[in-house]
DNA sequence: CTGAAAGCGCTTACAG
DNA sequence: CTGAAAGCGCTTACAG
């Protein structure tokens, strides 16, 4: 409680106090650091011996004003969503033995702009950018990937050659959704999607649907409904849908976290699940393996799509001109939500 | 798609070339920039129109070498814990009309350490830092306090001068807890904890719960179980309770999150919830309202403790020296898990 | 293999 | 009120 303010920086140790401390220049610290070619191994060691004895931390937005920062921005939709954490876990732990840091940003939660956060990421010179379901327009996307290395998780665009992305394939999710519905007797099926107008993976998966459907004759019961994130609007939207004239024996929505509020508002309405109706998710979060929720869901492996985030952004940055797409095979865990013992 | 790499970092605009575009000195739109004394109006209005033309957009990791950053760092011990998500909320909202961005980092999710974590934010030069739920002990926290402004949310720290805490009053909630279970005639009431040396709302709420059982002439019926936070252990520790012969009429969660796994248990067993077993979570998250879980709990407004948070830590950048501690009155809000109609 | 010097884009005293 | 110069802590060519 006695020197207070004054060392408030002060103590940190800079790469000139490591040159000195080894008897070198600031340069063959700095390579060191770097890791780069060109260091006799003792000239490296005395350097490391340095470091460690000054508890030396580079500081990151210094090597920015000419290299790195060693920073990866995350940009997330929304905090809410389940399944953004099952992503976080694969990227960070594709990130646990490497010098970058992950630091994560959401966007629409609070108004604040995706635009806007990206900006910003940018203005703080992260190296690499991933983005989980942007609702960002390609050319907006293509500019973006111009100033950083970007991959996107969640969104299709495998013709780009700007960027990475990585996905499930979407439209077979729904496919399978719909197969494993009607394998349960269930036939009259609608979908609840999002309302939007740049989500490639939400009209992926309504194709998959109508396809599905209609291949199998049922092309008279598609009905799609389509609600903002909100709960509010959700729980509007699935009130309407379960009390009208139209109400389907079974719902497919479009992520896990909707799927929940679907079963909280059938429930209310007295709706007995499966057997008054049917309900399925996509993304297989951990809430679906809670007995009151029972869900089956679309499992896409939201680590191992992390993991490839990183893992592809980091070769980026390293480099790598040409993009890739990574695509995972979606299949479908079925709970008690719906299953019909007979039908 | 023609001219690729050469520009990715050339068509960033600097202050210099502001400076020239306006016809001042680089000193001159700094002052602008950072909306210091001493300029007059028509210089202003001359950079701005500068700055707007050529969409300048000041490089943080530059300003951060003599000055600012304008970012701050959020600390979270797990994304999946949907109280954060209040709690960012308001974070985010206070944050709205200033010039900060937060950046946000978990730590224990991937067995990250807190502590690198933190280091890694001070690396990158955070303005100031919000921690959530730390485990660090006090010694640590005031010496991360004496390199950054540090605001901690749930970790109670009301005597240190160092940093500033914000936190609901949790030996309070507690014991609204078991006063609400009394008054819906519930006398067998166990809590399960959170396995933790450091943390302090944990401590508190054990105390609030203890001393309200005591007070009411249950001091016999005290039952603290402890568990870590992976779903498996918490699985295996609520089995054993509810499947043991001491099993309660009414279980006390720490967080809403471990409730919900505890619904899932019960459920599983075939106990009927509340007749059963009466459930009571912490931080009335938004899962609490859904039909299938129908969750009582204690709210501490995440969202507010969000924003203030916010508020204390640029307070502290711009200069307060002395500590503010900012206390939360909680309140139960009841739902179906706990409310028995007849005794 | 090693180092001296310039420079990244800002802010900060300090003059005028 | 305005500006020239130094400097923040690194990395990057470029010499040696």
């Amino acid at each position: 409680m006695a020197e207070a303010k004054p060392e408030k920086k002060n103590d940190r140790v800079t790469i000139r106090e490591v040159a000195e401390d080894a008897g070198v220049s600031v340069a063959a610290v700095s390579k060191v650091l770097r890791e780069a070619y060109g260091v006799s191994e003792s000239l490296r060691s005395k350097v490391r011996a340095s470091m460690n004895k000054l508890n030396y931390r580079p500081l990151a937005s210094a090597r920015g004003m000419r290299g790195q920062t060693y920073t990866l921005g995350l940009v997330l939709p929304d905090i809410r969503n389940p399944f953004f954490a099952d992503i976080l876990a694969g990227v960070n732990s594709a990130l646990e033995r490497t010098q970058y840091q992950l630091m994560m940003g959401t966007s629409h939660s609070q108004g604040l702009a995706e635009e806007a956060l990206v900006e910003a990421m940018i203005d703080r010179q992260m190296d690499g950018i991933i983005m989980i379901g942007t609702t960002e327009y390609m050319d907006r996307l293509g500019s973006i990937a111009k100033q950083k290395p970007l991959v996107t998780i969640g969104h299709h665009a495998e013709t780009s050659q700007l960027f990475d992305t990585v996905n499930n394939d979407d439209q077979l999710g729904a496919r399978l959704v719909v197969k494993h519905l009607l394998a349960n007797g269930f036939r009259n099926i609608a979908m609840l999607s999002l309302a939007s107008t740049t989500s490639t993976i939400l009209s992926e998966r309504e194709l998959g649907y109508r396809r599905e459907m209609i291949e199998n004759g049922l092309g008279e019961n598609i009905n799609i409904i389509r609600a903002p994130q909100t709960l509010r609007e959700v729980q509007i939207a699935a009130r309407r849908l379960l009390e009208g004239p139209s109400k389907p024996e079974a719902l497919f929505c479009w992520t896990d976290f909707i799927a929940l509020e679907v079963i909280s508002v059938a429930t209310e309405l007295g709706l007995r699940i499966p057997q008054d109706l049917a309900i399925v998710g996509y993304d297989n979060t951990m809430y679906c393996d809670f007995a009151q929720n029972g869900l089956t869901s679309v499992d896409q492996s939201g680590e191992l799509l992390g993991l490839q985030s990183a893992r592809l952004v980091i070769e980026r940055i390293r480099g790598r001109a040409e993009a890739e797409h990574f695509v995972v095979t979606p299949r479908v865990v079925a709970r008690s939500s719906s299953k019909r013992s007979a039908v």
